[in-house]
DNA sequence: TTGTAAGCGTTATCAA
DNA sequence: TTGATAACGCTTACAA
């Protein structure tokens, strides 16, 4: 029976369908803990991540689920602390102990090669989400942020702005660095010079912007516009530019990354950069489960880019 | 030797030395597929919820995995939609299927009898998350919102406030209740009149509070501060207010629930009740995992008021 | 192509 | 108190 079941391609199509009538008659359910001690591996899969920010994560949790719903895998989940110096093992020992069938890596910590490497030598297969090419299609989903950023900064641009100036986020950062070469890129298509004095680097987090905020409003000649990284650090620009009075939108347009519910909340709305999180997270989980079609399922997501209050045309 | 790690009462003392320092020197770890055959329960533990706010559901499943992780037991999470009429049918598949060992009930489906006693028919141990007294302590983690909500008031009341406006969540969440009758507790032990005309209904949405905003903003003599049932229709009010060229807080306070990010981000930063959320989810696992031990672990969880810049005493 | 039986790694039952 | 052995429900190698 377990050859019905299985798809073995070595039996015949009347018992096949004799056996299928039977397993439909019987409301026969395949007992996954049985398969799992035979296979010995188990039908789960595994969301591992560092909190990138819980919008983006439980939107991946949504989106998994979308896809394995009515299958017999199961989403478990295991959020770690990327600076804990026993995050390898940890993940090492949850991979074994659940014998997962694959896992999806959620940024910053799949920007690891190191960990992605791991995890595949443990027999598990791997989807890793992104936001450049950090794998080859069939264990990646990736946002093009550099493409994003760059769009951004032309709609900027467009709107009248030349002194634009740029949060960057932290070192080290895959995303951060996409979203730097985009800005670099955006400037030089719409023919502006990035000038040292207005930029700025920030950890992604709110008090890094409100920082940011404040050594680039305070130089002679201050921008219009400021591009940030992600929200978090736009919102902080945003208390940044209230505290000196500087009025948002009117001298200063604001442009955010990753439309999170704070986005949208704040007062003006923020313009920012959206991923369509769902739609990715369908196709890892697609990738994970099916891996021998895994390449054919669609790798890279072009975000849009949400224009919102806070973006307006500079003031003459 | 599985008598020895299921501490089994019946074996002697050297025995169960000799068979620990043998499994301590093979470095043996027991394979959770093959006990969940056997005992046809898994050690899964079931986080089930209809997204009530993304930091919250993260905040929940972090508390869990600090309290599961240094245990065989995993958390699996299963999003649903309390819309969909095969929410019920879907539960009872997931649980019957990984024959979960006990399940996390989050608002609101939490409030639902039915489906906590389908759950605990399945053979499945069960833990609700509210707002009150749901049910009995061994099945049970509450914040105390009435209270919250009722300090919430006496510290408006405090800062001088006479008309305080109430946004209140949905009918039919118990929630939303709690923070009604909190309300209602708090003007009454101010002595302020609660006036029907300060009173608006929202749906726990942005939306719906910048309609409650315009609302309560619009009467003859508006309120000096309101109080709303959650973080986010605070944002809504907040907004309503900006639409108005009122200025909040010198105009108006506004008081919102649950300490989300927005809360923190918004300008003026916000006032809110937190909830201790990852206390609340540890001591949940905990009587989950141990359901013996279940009802001597804390039930009830005191919220605190964040007080920010979103309060301040009325305009003379 | 199909039936059969031997694992998979535990727990639980029954004698010893 | 302990040791041996039959489940648990599936997959798979081997025979038929």
């Amino acid at each position: 029976m377990s050859r019905v079941i299985n798809k073995s391609p070595l039996l015949n199509q009347a018992t096949r369908e004799k056996v299928e009538a039977v397993i439909a008659d019987l409301g026969y359910v395949p007992n996954p803990q049985a398969r799992a001690l035979a296979l010995r591996r188990n039908f789960l899969i595994g969301l591992i991540h560092d909190n990138p920010n819980a919008q983006m994560v439980l939107g991946v949790q949504e989106g998994i689920l979308d896809t394995i719903r009515k299958t017999e895998f199961a989403l478990v989940v295991r959020p770690v602390d990327r600076h804990s110096p026993t995050m390898f093992d940890d993940i090492r020992h949850f991979i074994e102990q659940q014998r997962l069938y694959g896992v999806m890596l959620l940024p910053p910590i799949s920007e690891n090669d190191e960990l992605a490497r791991m995890c595949r030598d443990l027999g598990c297969t791997v989807v890793r989400m992104g936001s450049a090419r950090l794998d080859d299609d069939a264990h990646l989903v990736a946002s093009n942020d550099r493409q994003a950023v760059s769009e951004a900064v032309a709609w900027l641009a467009e709107l009248g702005h030349r002194r634009i100036g740029f949060v960057a986020g932290p070192e080290g950062f895959r995303s951060a660095r996409e979203r730097e070469l985009g800005f670099a890129d955006g400037m030089t298509r719409a023919g502006l010079a990035t000038e040292p004095e207005l930029a700025a680097r920030g950890d992604y987090r709110f008090e890094s912007g409100l920082a940011a905020g404040a050594q680039l409003l305070s130089v002679d000649r201050p921008p219009t516009a400021i591009f940030c990284s992600n929200d978090e650090m736009a919102a902080g620009v945003l208390h940044a530019a209230r505290a000196r009075q500087i009025d948002v939108p009117d001298d200063l347009s604001i442009v955010g990354f990753d439309d999170t519910a704070t986005a949208a909340h704040i007062w003006p709305p923020l313009t920012t950069v959206r991923w369509p999180i769902a739609a990715m997270a369908q196709a890892a989980a697609s990738k994970l489960i099916d891996p021998a079609n895994a390449a054919s399922q669609p790798s890279f997501f072009l975000s849009d880019l949400v224009r919102r209050a806070s973006t307006v045309p500079p003031r003459e």
